[in-house]
Parts: structure tokens; C-alpha cells; sequence
DNA sequence: CCTACCGATCGGTAGG
DNA sequence: CCTACCGATCGGTAGG
């Protein structure tokens, strides 16, 4: 009992300090986030930190990384409950507000200043969002669009719209569902019914 | 004629580098750009700035200021050309686009990252961010929209698409005003002909 | 997990 | 505009 204990203490001290790390990063940005800041919140002083990190680099990507496999896992989820491609599409966007706009969620909001992250992790984040951003392309390629919008521009206005949504929706003002919803009666635009004048 | 030379040298030296800080800035952001990068772009050192400026955060607020207040002078020029409402709104997107998508433009494209900067700076430039918007609140307010269309969310989604314009747009491959031609397609909601079924 | 420290870099200044 | 420097802060490490 007491081995399992400290065996979980040990393994959750880990994953605490993860979450406790998220939780800054996104509110500060990783240039505005010190190591002391992250032990100062997780009790301990910044040095004693890299007995459970290999560095500040290295934490940042595995934290982007994992939030990034849950939003994959969670959208799945949610498409699968839909048959239609509009359904599909709202679905998917209202997970993943949730996913942006909730603040206990310890996940992915810092995934947009690339700017301020050094090159190699620059290039292992972006790496890591051009797969997520697949999940993206299949639902855009099943809409009933009309022929003269283009697809590729009208996925990156969309996956920007809703990496932005964090910046100025005021939280409590109005439901993730909701903003989704409007966000889906913005972008939707069918093909079929062309009036025959 | 010498006293003008030396006149211009020393007024076009201050404009000279806060046109280099501002090209910096928004490769690099606020944190990631050092007082020493600046001057060495300017080929000085970094202490020889402040005999041209009086902070880091008050040239960042003036650049700052500067861009908003221009990009604010060519709007409303090019709204003018214009009487439709939608017609006023895409030659909105295409100059707001323009000057974000061109990197000679020393302009605003750092108005996002609010999160790197100081408070007191943060205050400055959201105050100044809030009254360029009242252009957009106008804009949207006189678009024939159906009535299940949030006005407010909509002026967000639409803000929110031209300040992020520039983390996907790849350069060259397409023109600002083509991607505003598109931006405005996928917004354009009208109100006026709801086929009697 | 702490003490004590490292080399580097930062914004900014004095004095010329 | 430079030299020379300041105090502060950073990511990270050795040694216990």
C-alpha cells in the first residue's frame, strides 16, 4: 500500500507538474513563462524541476503534443455521432472550443505564437498541428460547398477562426456550443438548392 | 543646405529605426526581440537607441499607435469608393489585408500577441485596438444580414480572420485581394430574398 | 528536493 | 554614437 502510494505520488508528481506547466504556458506564452514561475506553482523551487523534465523545450512539445492527442481523440469522438457533413463539421468545432475556451483543460491554447518558440521546437510543433489539421481537411472535403469558394482557404479561415476564438471570447458570456454554432451559420453555404431563375 | 542634411539625417534616423524595430518586431514579437537586435539592424549598439527613444515599451506602443492610425487612414479611403455594404466591407478586408500581408509595410502585424507584452503596455494597446474596431462595428452594422447572425460574434470572426491572416498565407502564392474576394464570400449572408417556399 | 552556483542575456544608464 | 558597466533574470547543473 504504502509502495503504491509513493509510486503514484511519484508518477502523479510528473503528470502534476505537466498540468500545473500547461496551465502557464498558456496564460504567459513560453517566453513569459521561467521555470522558477512553473516551480514557484508547483512548490518547489525551478532547478528542482529537471528531475522530472529534460528541459523547458522538451516540456513545452510533450505538453503540445499531448493536448493535441486528446483534441484528436475528443473531435473523433464527437464527429462519429453525426452523418451529415454540416453536423459533422459543427460538431467537431464545438469540441474543440471547449477544448480552447476551457480554462481547467491544461491543453493546447499556446498553439498559436510559434513566434516565440526557438527554431527546433518550431519546427516539431508545426509538424505535429499539420497532422492534426488532416482531421480538418477530410471534414472540409465532405461539405456541399459551392463551386466558387475554394477549399483550401476556406479550411484555414476556419481552423484560424477557431485558434483565435481564446482572444475575445469573453468566458461565461456565452457557451463553446453556441459560439460554434454561429461560427457554422457563418461558414455554411450550400450548393444544392440554386434557384432556377 | 548642410543644416537640412544634418535636419533630415537626424529626423529620417528616428523614422529609419522604428521602421527596422517595427520589421523586427513582427518577425520576431515583443519578448523575442532584444534592444540589441534592433541596433544591430540599425548598425548601432543597442544602448546608442535611447538617445531615439525612451523605452522598449513606449517605441512598441508608438509603432504601434502609428500603424493603427495608418491602416485606419486607408480604410476609410477605400471605403469611400464604395456604396454597397458589402462592397464597402471587401474593400475593407483587402486593404486590412494588404498591409498585413506586406512585409514592407513596417506595420501592425504584432497587434496579436498581447500576451508577451508588460501590463501597462497591454492596457495601451488593447484601448487603441478597441476604437480601430468601431470602424468594423460600422461596417457590419450596415450589412443586410439574416437575423440568426450575431452581429457581435460576427465582427469578432471576421477581426479575428484578418489579424490571423498572416500565420497561413503563404506569400506570393495568392494576392491579398483575391483572399479578401474569398473572405467576403464565406461571410456573405443576405437577408433579402427568402425564397417563399 | 535544496543550496549554491554557472554563463548568457536582458533593459537601461553614466560619462564622454 | 561608443565604452563600460549596472542589477535582474534566464535555463540549467553539481553535489548532496
Amino acid at each position: 500500500m504504502s509502495r503504491m502510494n509513493e509510486g503514484e505520488a511519484a508518477g502523479g508528481r510528473r503528470r502534476q507538474i505537466m498540468e500545473i506547466a500547461a496551465q502557464i504556458f498558456a496564460r504567459k506564452g513560453y517566453r513569459g513563462t521561467s521555470m522558477r514561475d512553473i516551480g514557484e506553482a508547483a512548490g518547489v523551487l525551478g532547478g528542482s524541476l529537471y528531475h522530472h523534465i529534460k528541459s523547458k523545450d522538451a516540456l513545452f512539445v510533450e505538453l503540445h503534443h499531448a493536448a493535441l492527442d486528446a483534441a484528436e481523440q475528443q473531435i473523433a469522438a464527437a464527429i462519429d455521432c453525426h452523418d451529415d457533413p454540416w453536423g459533422r463539421l459543427e460538431a467537431a468545432c464545438a469540441t474543440l472550443l471547449d477544448i480552447q475556451l476551457d480554462p481547467h483543460s491544461l491543453t493546447m491554447p499556446m498553439m498559436n505564437d510559434f513566434r516565440e518558440v526557438p527554431e527546433r521546437v518550431r519546427v516539431a510543433l508545426i509538424d505535429r498541428r499539420d497532422r492534426f489539421e488532416q482531421l480538418f481537411r477530410s471534414l472540409v472535403a465532405d461539405l456541399p460547398l459551392p463551386a466558387e469558394i475554394d477549399r483550401s482557404i476556406y479550411r484555414n479561415l476556419l481552423l484560424s477562426q477557431l485558434n483565435s476564438a481564446a482572444d475575445w471570447v469573453r468566458p461565461g458570456r456565452m457557451m463553446p456550443h453556441d459560439i460554434a454554432a454561429q461560427i457554422v451559420r457563418v461558414f455554411r453555404h450550400d450548393d444544392d438548392d440554386p434557384p432556377p431563375a
